[in-house]
RNA sequence: GCCAAUGUAGCUCAGCUGGCAGAGCAGCGGUUUCGUAAACCGCAGGUCAAGGGUUCGAGUCCCUUCAUUGGCUCCA
């Protein structure tokens, strides 16, 4: 018997009952339990009875395993409400997610939201008669018999999926049954708060030769107060929609003319700039060189690097003078070039080279998102071309500078290993060892990582540095990835100090990612509001009448001359409407100037984040200014 | 690419079962010289995404295409 308690499993041993599991390995739990079911409090305990033996769940409101357990009780509650107005509706699977639940359905006409309204309401009724769930086993036969008597095939193709040897559970609430793992709830009325967020079409197992499937989106909380506070979030999230803010504050959008190839306007391009000043400024301080390779090279390049078979379906390409051109989905073969141009020596390894390249790719129609997901973006790229000893060492350089970038913006970040994916060329040697490599500094460094099988790049595994935005997304920005491959593919070489050659290493790898994609989280985490180095218009100046244009003037030319990217509002306004407009705009520093401030040269001071600051000197604003910038400070 | 929804002024949106294309903000022109989140008056702004069809008549109904949004798949 296999008991959950608080997201860990504890398998039975001899002479052990349910209750000396819970005491002997969850003792705090177990006192938790007993205290709280006995003020009525916030346990949910679980003992049902299957062949005469116990399962026992238990767990905590606040512990993820409880919230899972409620959303996952929720999605069988939403199935058998669908059942109810669609009879005829094929069951596939219905797990709890990261923020909510969802369930699959096959059925004949697609689902409307008005239908998502209906089921909701018919999910209340549901939820008020408070069935208990019920959880009973049967043998592999039977289970298939019955789902087939229920008409589910797809419940059917999972029993015959699982291992031989697996128990094959289902959970009975009311008049509907589910093929379940388990845990639940013990019963529907326990699922206090919910709501159907959205409908998507969804492959069966999620493979796109599959059927698509209706899905249903939901989430589930405790209580409505968490509901409301989850839903209120979301709210907020769209409000740092970067697309959103984007157009508001006039820094890049898309237009139909061009589907995922975005424009960047003068204060995005302020942005940009910064980003790439700051990252030639890193570089530059950590040994890297830069260069730059053509955006479009021959396809003999794209077939000599692998690209052409691996990639071929995402790369945009044109015949010119009966030769085709591939416009570069990826910066290696350019670099691989510009390595190749000379002979090396040990020397003179590591070689860093870093490029801010752009690379075009055919992303599917549908899979285009903001600055987040594009056809044309500029990777933050550098090919370090190095020996096998100095792997992990490199990959520790990069890592650090990853973790220096990621900090300094505030962001939390999560790794990932990606090992080697089907499509993919070299040898099992290569393979083991490069993934070894990785591996290696990721342990010496200390660093928590994930391992994702199968994940990484066709030529190498990669490390993935995954950043969280404002609705707790994740986005992969920086990557590590290490390659035998192409050094092999391009017959690269150094000499050795034994005078002979030896093939080098190449670590790929980006920091931001994608400049675009960096600039569209950037802009959700902010919410717009970037920290003064960053911020396309820093200062404002703003007059209440036009008696103090003149000291504006003056101020104005100090701060530009100072290198701050300064505006003046002199318009015929009121002081209140310039102040609204510069707060919507989000910038940093308001400098009001009055008859009082023009007459002993000063302004008053407003900051973005300390508010009114009182009246300064145009020396002690720009020695306040310059020092935010240097230190960019967040 | 697949499933679904959406597309009306620069932006946010209204326009009901088919019957003269509308509002607020932004813009422009005036008046107002004002002390920390919206002064007042006026003007202009549209091939209703594109193309086709049904109809006496289409923003509205149907079809096709394009784009966007939410997902699936894929990925920086």
């Amino acid at each position: 018997m296999l008991i959950t308690m608080n997201g860990r499993a504890h398998q039975q041993q001899d002479g052990e009952n349910a209750l000396d599991i819970v005491r002997n390995r969850e003792p705090e739990l177990a006192k938790a339990a007993l205290a709280a079911r006995l003020d009525g409090g916030d346990v949910i305990s679980l003992v049902t009875p299957i062949y005469g033996d116990h399962t026992l769940e238990i767990l905590t409101f606040d512990d993820k395993g409880g919230r899972d357990t409620l959303r996952h009780t929720a999605s069988h509650v939403m199935a058998q409400a669908v059942q109810n107005l669609r009879p005829n509706a094929k069951l596939a699977i219905g797990p709890s997610v990261d923020n909510g639940f969802y369930y699959d359905f096959d059925v004949e006409e697609p689902f409307t939201p008005d239908f998502l309204l209906e089921v909701e309401k018919e999910m209340q009724k549901l939820i008020k008669k408070n069935d208990r769930l019920e959880r009973f086993e049967l043998p592999r036969h039977e289970a298939i018999n019955f789902m087939e008597e229920k008409c589910q095939p797809y419940k059917v193709e999972l029993i015959n999926d699982l291992p031989e040897d697996a128990i094959i559970s289902f959970y009975r609430q009311g008049d509907f049954v589910d093929l379940c793992a388990g845990p639940h709830l013990p019963s529907t009325g326990k699922v206090k708060a919910f709501k159907l967020t959205s409908i998507a079409g969804a492959y069966w197992r999620g493979n796109e030769k599959n059927k698509m499937l209706q899905r249903v989106y939901g989430t589930a909380f405790f209580d409505k107060e968490s509901l409301q506070a989850y839903l209120d979030r979301m709210e907020e999230a769209k409000k740092r929609d970067h697309r959103k803010l984007g157009r508001e504050l006039d820094l890049f959008a898309l237009f139909d003319e061009g589907p995922g190839f975005p424009f960047f306007f003068p204060k995005g391009m302020v942005l940009r700039n910064e980003l790439e000043s700051y990252w030639r400024q890193l570089h530059r301080e950590n040994g890297y060189v830069e260069c730059r390779t053509p955006i479009m090279l021959n396809q003999h390049l794209w077939e000599e690097s692998g690209h052409w078979d691996h990639y071929k379906e995402n790369i945009y390409s044109t015949t010119i003078d009966e030769q085709v051109y591939c416009l570069k989905p990826m910066n290696c073969p350019g670099g691989i070039l510009t390595y190749k141009r000379k002979s090396w020596s040990y020397r003179e390894l590591p070689l860093r080279m870093g490029e801010l390249g752009i690379v075009h790719r055919h992303e599917l129609s549908g899979a285009m998102h903001g600055l987040m997901r594009v056809r044309c973006f500029t990777q933050d790229d550098a090919h370090l071309f190095i020996t096998p000893e100095m792997i992990k060492d490199e990959v520790i350089g990069v890592h650090k500078l990853d973790d220096l970038v990621y900090s300094m913006f505030g962001f939390k970040y999560r790794v990932e290993l990606s090992t080697r994916p089907e499509n993919s060329m070299g040898t099992d040697e290569m393979w083991e060892a490069a993934t070894a490599g990785l591996k290696g500094a990721l342990d010496e460094l200390g660093v928590a990582y994930t391992i994702n099988e199968g994940d990484g790049a066709f030529y190498g595994p990669k490390i993935d540095y995954h950043l969280e935005d404002s609705i707790g997304r994740t986005w992969q920005c920086g990557t590590i990835q290490l390659d035998m491959n192409m050094p092999e593919r391009f017959d690269m070489t150094y000499v050795g100090p034994d005078g002979e050659k030896h093939r080098p290493v190449m670590l790929h790898r980006t920091i931001y990612g994608s400049i675009e994609r960096f600039i569209g989280i950037l802009t959700e985490h902010f919410a717009g509001a970037f920290p003064l180095w960053l911020s396309p218009v820093q200062a404002k100046i703003m007059t209440i009448t036009d008696r103090a244009d003149n000291a504006a003037k003056a101020l104005e030319q100090k701060l530009l001359k100072a290198g701050i990217r300064v505006e003046m509002d002199l318009r015929n306004e009121k002081i209140g409407f310039k102040i609204r407009e510069a707060q919507m705009e989000k910038v940093p520093y308001m400098f009001v100037i009055g008859d009082k401030e023009a007459e002993s040269g000063q302004a008053a001071v407003r900051s973005r984040k300390e508010g009114d600051l009182g009246s300064m000197s145009a020396e002690d604003i720009l020695n306040r200014l310059t020092e935010e910038i240097s230190t960019k400070a967040l």
